[in-house]
DNA sequence: ATGACTGCAAACTGTTTGCATTAGG
DNA sequence: CCTAATGCAAACAGTTTGCAGTCAT
């Protein structure tokens, strides 16, 4: 019931302390932190580098279950999560049963999600559709400039009921 | 900060009892009740009879202060809410800070919204923008209809901080 | 008749907040 | 140093659920 989607969570080292500075996305992230007037601490890195290794829409639940030990506290990731929402870092791509699901900005043509009513399980839009989509959306968020809207922003989540072959 | 826009609730009568058959929305959601196989009991067309006042999505809770004085339990609206959805007649538009806000649907084209992050005030897209962003919709539900998705559905909500003017 | 619906109260769950402590710049 | 960020525990808010009584069909 709760949104799943085959995460490279589990892949290599977890508690890994030198691939962490490697990631393209996560040296970008942490520039971006620090010209948001945001600290760079550990349990934030930590985060941020659990939130790069996710291929789609995470909960902020799932996403410290996922980290280390006690990497840092769930309200730390919630905080975290809302710093980072705050100054561009990540944005809240779907909300499902009173959860959010959160996905870094890199920036890149954003793709939209599909989530199984019944299986609460995630799976990416085609790049073309989600390309229309986005032209769409640039058009709304062009008339919202117009109107004088700053800071623009959208969610646009689908939903349905999965084949069951999908479902698993 | 919570979701307002100006409704046409407190217009006439409220506790009115002969207009309420007269809306032909109202009619029509009565019907699409009985097909859902839903009981139309006095609470639920009071609900629906409000959700037809309004001129954007509300909250479950505003829609029940909105409410004569005890038409009904809030906990009623909700279950009676979660009914209309199963049933088609009422689609989530908007979520905005963990509270959902509903929508009659009309079968008419759909109009999406955005609301302001600092006064919560809902405001509509002009149609044609409106327009285009269900065109592209249209297509995102057909390719997933192809893949055997089946009830598929679709939120798109805007939001931004509106010009200072539009915020009262 | 009879099962769906309602009301009331209590439980839940995701999220937020206060405060003392720690640590980044 | 000085302030932002963290952890812990407790508070919150919207939503859900159990159960007994009621009403639509």
């Amino acid at each position: 019931m709760s949104p799943t989607l085959p995460t490279a969570e589990n892949s290599s080292a977890e508690n890994a302390s030198s691939p962490m500075e490697t990631d393209p996305r996560l040296i970008l992230a942490k520039s971006r932190l620090k010209s948001a007037g945001l600290r760079v601490t550990q349990p934030r890195m930590k985060i941020l580098a659990a939130l790069c290794r996710q291929t789609s829409p995470v909960s902020i639940e799932h996403l410290h279950a996922g980290l280390p030990a006690a990497a840092c506290n769930l309200v730390t990731v919630y905080r975290g999560m809302a710093a980072f929402e705050r100054g561009g870092l990540v944005h809240r791509a779907v909300i499902h049963e009173g959860t959010s699901l959160y996905q870094i900005t890199l920036g890149q043509p954003e793709t939209y999600h599909v989530i199984c009513r019944s299986s609460g399980k995630l799976a990416p839009l085609s790049a073309e559709v989600s390309g229309e989509l986005q032209k769409a959306a640039a058009k709304a968020r062009e008339e919202l400039r117009g109107k004088g809207y700053r800071e623009v922003a959208h969610r646009l989540e689908f939903s349905g009921v999965a084949p069951p072959a999908t479902q698993r």
